[in-house]
DNA sequence: CGCATATCCTGACTGC
DNA sequence: TGCAGTCAGGATATGC
């Protein structure tokens, strides 16, 4: 499930493939992935196009081109952008819904069996190169850094989970299901925990969880979990699963006190923690 | 407003 | 071996 390091991962892959690169030509073969706008128009706003830079905001793909629009890329559940650049171009996978052909013959393919993903293309872009549509999204650990106060304002008076509060986008943007219980975990506190519950000193901890997690999931190139979907660009794997603490470990023994890691539910989603050390 | 729940979707897995 | 049921979850809509 891509959240921001794997994002960030492949925006890296993107800054070194398209930027500078003409857009020849775009297939889009899925029904779903398109769904902002037409096909059409997509394509329209697309052809003949340069990319001049690759951004992110949270877990969404900010490609923008010289006319000042920005394509912008979801990956969701099960999204994948694969380069080809080779001279061979092996047949277009199953699930491949979107296609380009840059101006120097490589292509760049969008699969995505589950069809979450998402396509469009935005003429809105405010000051901050934000396009209109993603200007309800939160603070980006990456980009603006997650300050405690900041944190602690939107934890404070709330009933709901640590967990929900920090996946949801418009609080802080990137961070998932996955990397919300590693935060929980390295912060020690259990994800179930309302928000409003948490100390001063428990709020700075868990800011300081969410940076430091982020950022060595970045350095490891982001997760690729047991069923491989995840790669970058050039298809290779990231390393973070093998550093993983409680994500899809229940009955494991917790690397700090020793307990069984368990799976909770909170709302219809499960949760990974250490009952032993996380409070 | 806050919070809970349902929805989209396919593939991997579980249990009989 | 096959088949039905369950689970995975990011974003968004809706209901209370």
């Amino acid at each position: 499930m891509p959240e921001l390091p794997e994002v960030e991962t492949v925006r890296r892959g993107l800054e070194g493939v398209v930027v500078g690169r003409r857009i020849a030509e775009v297939q889009v073969l899925g029904r779903r992935t398109v769904r902002r706008q037409s096909p059409a128009e997509l394509t329209i706003r697309l052809v003949g196009r340069s990319f001049t830079t690759a951004g992110r905001r949270g877990k969404f793909l900010l490609l923008s081109l010289d006319d000042d629009a920005v394509l912008v890329v979801h990956l969701r559940m099960s999204g994948q952008l694969l380069h080809l650049g080779g001279p061979e171009r092996p047949p277009i996978a199953a699930h491949t819904h979107v296609v380009l052909v840059l101006g120097d013959g490589t292509e760049l393919r969008f699969i995505d069996p589950r069809t979450f993903g998402e396509w469009f293309v935005s003429s809105d872009i405010d000051s901050r190169g934000v396009p209109a549509e993603l200007a309800h999204l939160g603070r980006d650990p990456l980009l603006e850094g997650l300050p405690t106060a900041y944190l602690a304002a939107h934890l404070a008076g709330r009933r709901a989970p640590l967990k929900t509060l920090l996946t949801d986008q418009r609080i802080v943007a990137g961070i998932g299901s996955l990397y919300a219980d590693e935060i929980c975990f390295r912060a020690k506190l259990r994800p179930d925990r309302s928000g409003g519950s948490l100390t001063a000193p428990e709020s700075a901890s868990l800011a300081k969880s969410a940076r430091a997690v982020l950022r060595e999931a970045v350095r490891s190139r982001g997760s690729s979990l047991r069923d491989l979907r995840y790669r970058d660009l050039a298809g290779s794997f990231g390393s973070y699963q093998d550093r993983h603490a409680v994500y899809d470990r229940a009955g494991e023994p917790c690397q700090r006190c020793g307990n069984r890691i368990v799976r909770l539910k909170i709302g219809a989603r499960s949760a990974y923690c250490c009952e032993g050390c996380q409070l």
